[in-house]
DNA sequence: GCCAACGTTGGC
DNA sequence: GCCAACGTTGGC
């Protein structure tokens, strides 16, 4: 069991996108990054829970739980020619680029970027890292219950 | 394998 | 739009 933070561009898939979906069910496409990538191949796990974070917008921050509900697979996008994320070098019998689909556990209040670099006990959150680019971190378990209980207020809750 | 040039990320 | 930081590419 892990804990995540991975960002989205609210333009791609804002929190509020996941609420409306039937299930609350979406897959995470769009990763182009290696590391990232393997994070998701080698590391995560049905099960798993992350913050799910709006990057590359007016208020970046936290904006709710979400969990790891399938494990990775070839994201759809690197081979359609009309998507931003199409990538003419894969090959659909050696996919490049995998996606995990995450449900939504949870909306919370938006925990902005400013709110999350003031909090010492977040002072080596590896998203906060300086020079950091990567759309998908591992969490702590002290990160976790840092912020989902100091700052979010849900001390006790069970992430079911 | 090196590394310069170039591209991307993402906050500001 | 700027730019720091870092990933990727490709010639050698």
């Amino acid at each position: 069991m892990r804990y995540w933070l991975m960002k989205s561009e609210p333009a791609d898939c804002a929190i509020d996108d996941l609420v409306a979906l039937p299930n609350h069910t979406v897959g995470w496409f769009g990763v182009r990054n290696y590391q990232a990538r393997n994070f998701m191949r080698d590391l995560m796990q049905v099960g798993d829970l992350a913050f799910f974070y709006h990057s590359s917008c007016p208020h970046p921050g936290i904006a709710g739980v979400v969990r790891i509900c399938r494990k990775a697979y070839p994201d759809p996008t690197q081979f359609d020619p009309a998507s931003r994320y199409y990538d003419s070098k894969s090959q659909p019998e050696a996919p490049r680029w995998l996606q995990v689909d995450v449900k939504l556990v949870r909306k919370t209040r938006l925990l902005e970027l400013a709110e999350l670099r003031a909090a010492p006990e977040l002072a080596n959150m590896r998203v906060l890292a300086r020079g950091n680019r990567l759309s998908i971190t591992p969490v702590t378990l002290d990160e976790w219950r840092f912020i989902t209980g100091t700052m979010m207020g849900l001390e006790g809750h069970e992430f079911q």
